[in-house]
DNA sequence: CTCCGGGATGACAACGTTGTCAAAGTAGCA
DNA sequence: TGCTACTTTGACAACGTTGTCATCCCGGAG
C-alpha cells in the first residue's frame, strides 16, 4: 500500500480511502490510485484491515463438520457457503470424525484465526467449553445435534418424528415385526431415531422384541451381518428400519444376497443417491442438509447482524420417499 | 496479550515467548505465563501474528472446486484436509459452477486473506492471471483439470487412457456400435475422455459415426433423452458409454425405461455409489478423487517447504470396476 | 478585506503480534 | 576484585491497515 501511495503520489489514508470507496475523495485523485493498484497489482491485506477495523470481522466463519467429504455434510457445507457468497463471507471447514479432541482443537484453531461466527455439528457431549467463545461475542450455532450444558441456536433434523413416522408406514402396510438397526447410541440423533422407533412400536400396541434390535453398528459391513443374523431367526422379522446411510446399504446388500429383497420390508432414514434404480427402490424418511445448512447459515447471519433474541431451535421435518421396498406387505 | 502480560507481571515479550514455546525463558515464569493464559483464556491472534513474522505464514490454504457439495469434489477436498491437519493448516473452500467470474473472484478473496498455497480445480480457460499470485510466493496446484496459458504443477486423471480402455473393454465384448455421451465440450476433461473414445475406435478400426455421438449434455434428464433418442435409431448401437457421473445415471435410467438394461452394455467414467447393488451393476472406469487430493495436497506442502524444482505432471490413473452392465455381450 | 464553513488531504497513533537489540543478572575464571 | 561469557528479560519498532484529528484550500457572506 506504501509503494502504491508513493506510485501515485498520495498519502496511505488516501489510498485506504480509495479502496474502501470512502466518500471525500476528488475523482481525480482516485482515477490516479485506481491506476497505480492496477500496475502494482496490489492485494487488500483483509487481515491488517480487520486488525485495525474498529468491529474487526474478518468476513471468515468457520464449518466444524463429522466429515467434509461424505455426501450429507458436503451438501449442508454447499448450503451454508450459498448464504456466505453473497455476503463475501468464506468458509473454513475441518471434519472431527466423532472425535472430541479434535473437535476442540478446531474450535481453537477457527478462535485463533478469528472467525466471525461458528457452525458446529458436535462430537462432543460438554459444550460448556465454548462459554468463552460466545462471550468472545462469537456467534455459535450448531446443526444435525444438539449443544449440551450450553444454550445455542440450534438446526435438527426431525429425527424422532421421521423414525416413528417410517414404523408407522410399515405398520400400516401390516408388519408386526419390525427389525431396527441403529448407530453409535453415543451419538445423539441415533439415540433419538431409536426412541422414536420405540415409541411408535409401544403407540402400535406391538411388542418391543429386544431381539429385533441392533444397535451399535458401524458402517455396511457390520449391518449387513446383522441382518443376515436377524433373518436367521425363528420367527423372523418381516421388515427392516435402518436408522442410517450405510446401514440401509448393508441392509440392502443382505437382504440381496439373501434373495429376500422383494419380501422383506425395508425403510432407511437419510436419503441415499440412486436408491430410486433399485429394484425395488429403496423407500426412506429423506432428510434435508440443503435446507438445514440454508437455515443455520440465515440464523449465524442475524446473530452477527446484532440480533439478540433469545436462541432458536428449528427442527427441519423429513420427508417419506415412497418407492417400493417400503411399501411391501407383510 | 497486554493483559496477560499484565497478570503475570511480565513483559509482552515474555508472553509472546511463552505461547511460541522459544526457549531461554524461565520455568518459573513461564509458569506464571501459562496461568495468567489460562485464567484470562486468552486466544492467539494468528493474523497479527503472520502479520508480523517475517516469513508470514497463514496456516490455511484455498481450495477452489467445481461445487463443494458433489462427491467427487468433497472427497478430494477431504483428502486434502487429511493432508493439511497433520501440519496444523486449514483449509478455505469455495464452489465456482464452472463460472470463470467466480474463479477470479475467490482467488482475489482468497490473496486478501493471505492463504499460503492455492489448490484449484478450474473453469475458466485462461490462468494467466495468475502469474501475479505466483510471483508473491503462492504455490498452486491444479486438480482434475489442467492450467491453459500458465505453467503449473498439476494432478489429473488419466481421463485419455481410461476413455480408450473402457471403449476396449466393451469392444473385447463384441460391440462395434458404441455410444457415446459426454458433457460440456469447453471442460478440458470432457474433451480428453472425447478424444480417447475417438481414437480408440480408430484404433479398433472401427466406423467414428456421428449419429451415435451425443455431446455437451447437462445432467441426468438430458442423458436419458439423449439415451431414448440413439436407441431409437437403426440400426441401434449395442453399448453405450458414458463419460461422466451423471450421464451414467441418466443412461441406466433410459435403459430401464425401455428395458434393455441386460441387453445393452453400459460403462460409466467416474464411479457410482450403491453401482453395485443395481442389477446388472454398473461397470465404470473409477477415477481416485482421494489420490487426487493427496497428492495435490503433498505437492503443495512441498513447494511451500521451499522446493523450487520444475513443475510436475501427476496422472492418476483409472481403474476398471466390472459390475456387469459392461460385460453385456453384443 | 476578513472571516467562516465545508470539502479534500494528510500526519499520526493504534490494532496484536514478533524481530532486534540492549540491559541486567549470574557464574566462572584469572 | 575485575573481567568475560552467557542466560534471562524487556523496550521498542515494525508488519499493513484504518480511525481520529489537524491542516489546507476555496468560495461566499458580512
Amino acid at each position: 500500500m506504501r509503494e502504491v501511495a508513493a506510485l501515485a503520489g498520495v498519502s496511505l489514508k488516501t489510498v485506504s480511502r480509495v479502496i474502501n470507496a470512502e466518500p471525500g475523495v476528488s475523482p481525480e485523485l482516485a482515477a490516479r490510485v485506481g491506476a497505480a493498484i492496477q500496475r502494482l497489482d496490489y492485494r487488500h491485506n483483509l487481515w491488517a484491515s480487520s486488525l485495525r477495523r474498529s468491529n474487526g470481522k474478518s468476513a471468515t466463519i468457520g464449518l466444524i463438520l463429522e466429515d467434509i467429504g461424505n455426501p450429507f455434510s458436503a451438501t449442508l457445507h454447499r448450503a451454508i457457503e450459498d448464504v456466505a457468497v453473497k455476503r463475501g463471507v468464506l468458509v473454513l471447514a475441518g471434519s472431527l470424525e466423532e472425535d472430541e479432541t479434535r473437535e476442540r482443537e478446531l474450535v481453537s484453531a477457527f478462535a485463533s484465526r478469528r472467525v466471525d461466527g461458528l457452525v458446529i455439528m458436535p462430537a462432543s457431549h460438554d459444550h460448556s467449553y465454548l462459554l468463552n467463545e460466545r462471550k468472545a461475542g462469537t456467534p455459535i450455532v450448531f446443526v444435525d445435534r444438539p449443544p449440551a450444558f450450553l444454550d445455542a441456536d440450534t438446526v435438527l433434523t426431525d429425527n424422532l418424528g421421521g423414525a416413528r413416522m417410517g414404523i408407522r408406514h410399515m405398520v400400516e402396510h401390516g408388519h408386526h415385526r419390525i427389525a431396527y438397526l441403529g448407530d453409535l447410541q453415543s451419538i445423539m440423533t441415533a439415540e433419538l431415531r431409536y426412541q422414536g422407533y420405540s415409541e411408535e412400536i409401544q403407540a402400535q400396541n406391538l411388542a418391543l422384541d429386544p431381539d429385533l434390535v441392533r444397535l451399535d453398528l458401524r458402517g455396511i459391513e457390520h449391518a449387513e451381518a446383522a441382518v443376515m443374523e436377524l433373518l436367521a431367526q425363528r420367527p423372523a422379522p418381516t421388515a427392516i428400519f435402518a436408522a442410517q446411510n450405510l446401514l440401509t446399504i448393508g441392509a440392502c446388500r443382505a437382504l440381496r444376497r439373501l434373495g429376500l429383497h422383494h419380501q422383506v420390508a425395508l425403510v432407511g432414514f437419510d436419503d441415499i443417491l440412486l436408491a430410486d434404480l433399485l429394484d425395488p427402490g429403496i423407500t426412506v424418511m429423506a432428510q434435508d442438509p440443503a435446507a438445514m445448512g440454508r437455515t443455520a447459515a440465515q440464523l449465524l447471519f442475524r446473530r452477527l447482524d446484532g440480533d439478540r433474541t433469545p436462541t432458536v431451535h428449528h427442527v427441519i421435518p423429513t420427508r417419506l420417499i415412497e418407492r417400493g421396498s417400503g411399501e411391501i406387505r407383510a
